[in-house]
DNA sequence: TTTTATTTTTAGATTTGTCTAAAATTTATT
DNA sequence: AATAAATTTTAGACAAATCTAAAAATAAAA
């Protein structure tokens, strides 16, 4: 079956939101998306007909299995298209989101798997998110919280949590980038804040709520 | 200003179609758009009231000095696409043309200008045809069209009229592609065929029609 | 130069995706 | 359990892009 640009949005956005949540609600989906829960209803309604979504009127939806082939479908496409824009056209990771955006809704299979060749078959994107592959298998990683990180370990950056601007903008100030080798210090009791070391430079400290949005992975 | 999907095709079709007619009318667009002539006069009435066309009701119509910007840069997408499918993604160049309808639509100017870069910024597609700098200008190459080549001359193919896919499987029949060396043995008066030979195979023996849709450049 | 044929435009309807405002339903509070 | 608050859905409207059928304008033919 064919989804417009729009469909493939709601989609995607009903994939991420029930990661955290199990089920999501109208109003949720309403703020992800940027538009009123009348139209959330109206396209609820749509990809039930089509048999994306489990939708109860009043009481919540998720993605059927075909639902979830969909979005992993889109999520691969969008992630695929971020590693080419910064592996091979040199864009800075926290520049290439809305490029993917609209990159992602290209159609054609044939072209999203010679891209995935032609890039060698990257398991993460540029920001550490897992891409899965053509049958919607997402690559796992054992990853912890740097937050959660024993005392003296050293361990590689594997992805980021919240990747606002103004968070890849306090990174860029740590130089801490997926991939960065981080050895952890030591943890103040007061506030949480761990001093740590990022690669080769002098220690640093950095606060709780940037630890806790950081995973890391043992080599 | 910023463009609808659908106004960029328009704007795009017109302004290929005046390279021939110089002026355009409604019937001859609404063939090559593939929808009917009450679609295409609404569109030249909002394509008009943004000053991307000239348009008297009843007498046809040509794009703006503005206008013809817009369809050089949709042209420059189409054509650094195709080359992108074709040289880094390794698609047949007969394959390509769909893909790239989609990709010229996305909407960023610096993806665009680093994918020239990334791509050697080449001057002509895997077609032959020029690809439009960032300002508009196009390339140009001295070409002659091979049913006009003087007898025992060698030319390089560098343009393809008709690039439908008839046309497109004969080429490949002949092993003819942009870039093969095509030399003139000899003009049949009987049907103005000719017999020529490409790179280093046997002579073979071309239809007019053939000859007349293929353009050479002399090295 | 009328009449006929072709081309082009208008008028009004349709589909997709959106909106506002009001009604229906569920959840929370007293 | 009754009422208030929040959430969700419906009803009806709108813009973009398309369509059909009919009217208007132009071009061609008798």
């Amino acid at each position: 079956m064919n989804f417009s640009v729009s469909e493939e949005n709601y989609i995607k956005c009903i994939y991420h939101l029930q990661q955290d949540t199990g089920m999501v609600n109208t109003n949720a989906l309403a703020a992800e998306m940027q538009t009123k829960a009348a139209s959330v209803t109206d396209m609820l309604k749509k990809l039930s007909s089509k048999k994306i979504l489990q939708y109860e009127k009043y009481h919540g939806f998720k993605l059927t299995d075909n639902g979830r082939k969909v979005a992993l479908s889109v999520v691969r496409k969008h992630r695929l298209w971020e590693y080419f824009l910064v592996e091979k056209l040199g864009f800075e990771w926290d520049k290439v989101h809305d490029i993917a955006e609209e990159l992602e809704h290209i159609s054609s299979n044939e072209l999203i798997e010679r891209l995935q060749q032609f890039l060698g078959n990257p398991s993460f994107d540029p920001h550490g998110d897992p891409i899965p592959d053509s049958n919607g298998k997402i690559p796992k990683l054992n990853q912890v919280n740097l937050a959660t990180l024993q005392l003296n370990k050293t361990a590689v950056v594997s992805s980021v949590a919240n990747q606002s601007p103004q968070m890849l903008e306090m990174l860029k100030h740590y130089s801490i980038r997926i991939g960065s080798s981080i050895k952890l210090l030591k943890r103040f009791e007061f506030d949480g804040s761990l001093e740590i070391k990022v690669g080769k430079q002098a220690s640093c400290i950095i606060s709780e709520p940037i630890a806790k949005n950081l995973f890391v992975h043992y080599e």
